[in-house]
DNA sequence: TTGTACGCGTTATCAA
DNA sequence: TTGATAACGCGTACAA
């Protein structure tokens, strides 16, 4: 077994001083072309790499990046991780994953844990416990210790950072729109409650909309779910509050979904009763996910563009690393939904 | 803004020495009463904490596990990294994770990037670009210099580590043998080309399943694809594929797919070809993830426990770092596979 | 009870 | 052209 090499290995082997070597491999002209030569041969053949700890050390910089998500087992999250892992390895940079597990604790944990010297700065996503409590003392502490933050997607007004977010309002309402020029009379929205800022949001444009386009709005035809499906059971309850939403609205030809399980679910309910997608009634959904894609019938569904999500954070980020600029110039992207036609619309 | 403050900064400011700071942070009994509490108070105040990579430097250890995976964006792979990430934390360790993206030179480069100091051992699985050149020097380089792998899933003979596999074997003959339980009696397999090991092992497993029933094999009832469908037009040809394959055995009562999307999309054409699932036909999957649960009819599955192989990994990886123990005691664990029951068989 | 010195691996500065 | 030294931040063995 060979262990890796360092510079005073290969001085000592090599019977000159570290810093030598050090130049040598860096090709500084100060040295001879004749050591020059022998140290990096000598390098080469013991694979020698410098050592990134010690690198990051002298530098004050790690090069990496911390990312502090709710969940990773979702399909929007990891499309957003990949994106940001394009661009960070793209430019050097090393990703160090942290999950909240939607809980405060554990995000405020996570985030101390990297926050001392392991990372140059964060992207994440605030858990929901976090927005419930509405506690960000730990995002404002790190942001004055020096270290950015950017958020995407679930983000917040009291942290003054960059973000990255969709854009929810746009893009719910371009989903009703959607729905009435389809020629939907009735539509309904199942969504979460308010707390969750993208549901809000969501629910915001599709009253938005239906206003705009003069159609009534009816509190029957708004359906409020607790969130986060995790079990089955919750599952159930959800199907049988869409029971109810059709069944108290019989004349229901249009649903729109803030996410995507409540889109399929809903789609199922209807079917079992008896109604036909898209002929009798067309679902819409938010998120482009797999569930979109490959049910049946496949469900048209306002895509947020998770991974242009994810790019956009990191270079947001990198760039406030490397431009030492005027700090306090945050600016908030937003990134266009886009509406993509499948078969649950006519 | 008040930067991150260090021992020597604490030092400067109480005029003592950093040494002295360092013991009374740490609970010395060297050091006075006293001083220990004005130290430990200056320390709260200013909230200090120690630089990890200082630590890191100094202990060359990292307390941080590298994950490499081919894939974020899918539902198996996401469901170990959350395995490796409880495990980890509840060890005191971070995790830093790097994409191949099936890539051969994408793997390499991420294992250099990590190997070079960044962390104390990896979790990963093959690429499948790495498994079809069968090129596995990075692999053994790494362990040769001391830094331990735990591979899962996708693993190698060649490369001589800890590993985590799932009985792909075991678990494709118990899908199968429930099929003719249930009364199939010419099933269908769905698998992938060779190279990718578990789509092999899982085409033995159907193999063997049928001897052992007195099923005659048939090739024609074999459907090999080319993996990775990653565009809409690949999904085109399986499912074109798929007609073939039904409609040239008309007789077909079971499908065995080796993954999910196999699946879903054979139910897809099944039912597109006028056949009920599953009266007609019944349908058994590989993966548990949420396709399955969600399709209607929700797919009969081979649950690999995906969570379970994370935090198994973990285990193995973090005990072989902190128990200095004799090396070359390789251990391969198997995670059994759960058929799970849903409504896709009868 | 406190402080000095050293080492982890690297690079930069300055001296030889 | 080469080498010694300091520094990044920390912990600890040893000296005072």
């Amino acid at each position: 077994m060979k262990r890796k090499v360092t510079l005073k290995q290969i001085a000592k082997e090599l019977d000159v001083s570290i810093s030598t070597v050090s130049k040598a491999l860096r090709n500084s002209k100060e040295i001879s072309e004749d050591t020059r030569q022998k140290v990096q041969a000598f390098a080469k053949l013991y694979n020698y790499r410098p050592n990134n700890i010690a690198l990051s050390l002298k530098n004050r910089k790690t090069k990496t990046i911390g990312i502090i998500i709710p969940e990773i087992v979702h399909h929007f999250f990891s499309k957003v991780i990949r994106g940001i892992e394009l661009v960070a390895n793209k430019r050097g940079y090393n990703v160090i994953v942290g999950l909240s597990n939607e809980s405060f604790s554990k995000e405020v944990i996570n985030m101390e844990m990297l926050a001392n010297g392991s990372i140059d700065g964060f992207i994440l996503s605030i858990s929901k416990e976090t927005l419930q409590q509405q506690d960000y003392h730990h995002f404002t502490e790190t942001i004055n210790q020096g270290m950015p933050i950017v958020m995407f997607d679930r983000v917040v007004n009291e942290v003054n950072c960059d973000k990255v977010i969709v854009d929810d309002l746009k893009g719910s309402k371009k989903a009703v729109n959607r729905l009435v020029e389809k020629g939907c009379e009735t539509i309904a929205i199942i969504t979460t409650k308010d707390y969750v800022s993208v549901g809000r949001l969501r629910t915001q444009g599709y009253i938005e909309a239906l206003e705009e386009n003069n159609i009534k709005l009816k509190g029957s035809l708004i359906l409020k779910v607790d969130d986060a499906l995790v079990s089955d059971d919750d599952l159930e309850f959800l199907e049988k509050d869409i029971v109810t939403l059709i069944e108290s609205n019989k004349n229901i030809d249009g649903i729109f979904a803030v996410n995507e399980l409540y889109a399929i679910t809903a789609m199922k309910v209807a079917r079992k009763l008896g109604l036909r997608i898209p002929d009798d009634i067309q679902v819409i959904g938010f998120t482009d996910g797999v569930l979109s894609k490959h049910a049946t019938p496949s469900l048209t569904t306002v895509s947020q563009h998770a991974q242009e999500m994810g790019e956009k954070s990191a270079e947001l980020l990198i760039n406030n690393l490397e431009i030492e600029e005027d700090e306090d110039h945050y600016q908030t992207v937003v990134i266009e939904t886009e509406l993509i036609e499948r078969n649950s619309t006519k």
